[in-house]
DNA sequence: GTTTAATTGTTAATTTTTTCACAACGTGAA
DNA sequence: TTCACGTTGTGAAAAAATTAACAATTAAAC
């Protein structure tokens, strides 16, 4: 039933992070093309992926700020906190942890997985470490949904198939590996290296 | 006069790495359907992709890795490597930084920059830590052109435009903001938390 | 030599995404 | 009240990306 494309969720994301941050600046009401300045899509592209949400504006006075963002809140599902967890302590999986620490609105991270005995019984800015072989049993007491993969390139498919076993719903996969899973779990890649190397071809 | 699509790009960067590693297995000649099997692309995707790379196919035997391996280099503009700069050694920073120490084939991270006295003159992975106030000499020095931004959000509109004024082409931005620099520079935004979130929203 | 089978390159069709354009609206000024 | 202004929501147009379709091609089988 997510017929809303991709790209639309994306922005919706960033328009709530946005829109947020000038809530908490005290501001009231916000117009289509005061979002379009810090967030670089058009005005028209604004109104336009704010259709989907169920919140309409005004042309007198643009939106309510707490209105759309309860709109937002709402399209995304993100009226309650979800779980995550993350597989893999290396250097990313633990700089992620930190990002996390400082409280994120709509997300939890409510575990970490590895597979070195030094790193498990720890707790890593505030998340226990567990071995990954209590993944399953984890992911489904603290009825975690969403998995972000960090661990080195060989290791990542067999993860996920531990994840998919345990029941997650989508991952954030940061190995430069496509994985062969179930269709129906969500899976976004994020590889670092490629990142750069697209830079890099279009700096010129 | 970049008219070939990002998502083109960003795919070719992937059959890149994937067809390297064909070869590395001592693979002589590929399919597109194969390359489609491990890079989630359909094979007509993968054809209409290779049409802007210089070079072709035969039907009798799909594609010579060694000849496309090549075609795909030059077409990226990969023929000598690039270098690049990270601007921010916090845990994200010195992540990166190690994933890069393995060698990557089209970038050398030749600096490091921060602003925390207690980091510069020190080596992380292989690559010296200058202070931020070097950048534009050490950027011109060593012929940088892409940087990769991993400072706090507060900071990361000001050093990007150190960064742009020491002549960079294009940034790798792991802020969670815009920045407002000028159009020539090439600016791709990774904000680590949106990609959970968007995650979380498509999980279920 | 001929046929078969498989794959390419590319054009055309389709689908998706973005932008345009404007009627409808509501506020505040006159 | 009426008007002018600036903005929204949305249908229509345009642009971009993906998929389908197929003639052309070539190696191998026969």
């Amino acid at each position: 039933m997510n017929k809303t494309p991709q790209k639309t969720v994306e922005r919706l994301i960033q328009y709530r992070r946005i829109v947020q941050q000038m809530r908490d600046a005290g501001q009231e009401k916000v117009f289509s093309h005061q979002i379009a300045r810090v967030s670089g899509a058009s005005p028209a592209q604004i109104r336009r992926d704010l259709m989907g949400v169920g919140y309409s504006g005004s042309p007198a006075h643009g939106y309510i700020i707490h209105d759309l963002l309860q709109g937002i809140y709402e399209f995304l599902g993100l009226t309650e906190k979800k779980g995550a967890c993350i597989v893999g302590l290396g250097s990313l999986g633990r700089a992620i942890l930190g990002y996390f620490h400082e409280q994120n609105p709509v997300l939890k991270i409510k575990a970490a997985f590895d597979t070195d005995p030094a790193k498990t019984g720890i707790v890593f800015h505030g998340t226990l470490c567990h071995p990954a072989s209590d993944m399953a049993s984890v992911i489904r007491d603290k009825e975690i949904t969403v998995a972000i993969l960090t661990v080195p390139v060989e290791q990542a498919q067999q993860a996920a198939q531990q994840l998919v076993y345990a029941g997650i719903r989508g991952i954030l996969n940061y190995a430069p590996v496509v994985l062969d899973i179930r269709p129906d779990i969500f899976v976004e890649n994020r590889d670092m290296i490629q990142a750069v190397e697209k830079v890099a071809y279009f700096s010129k």
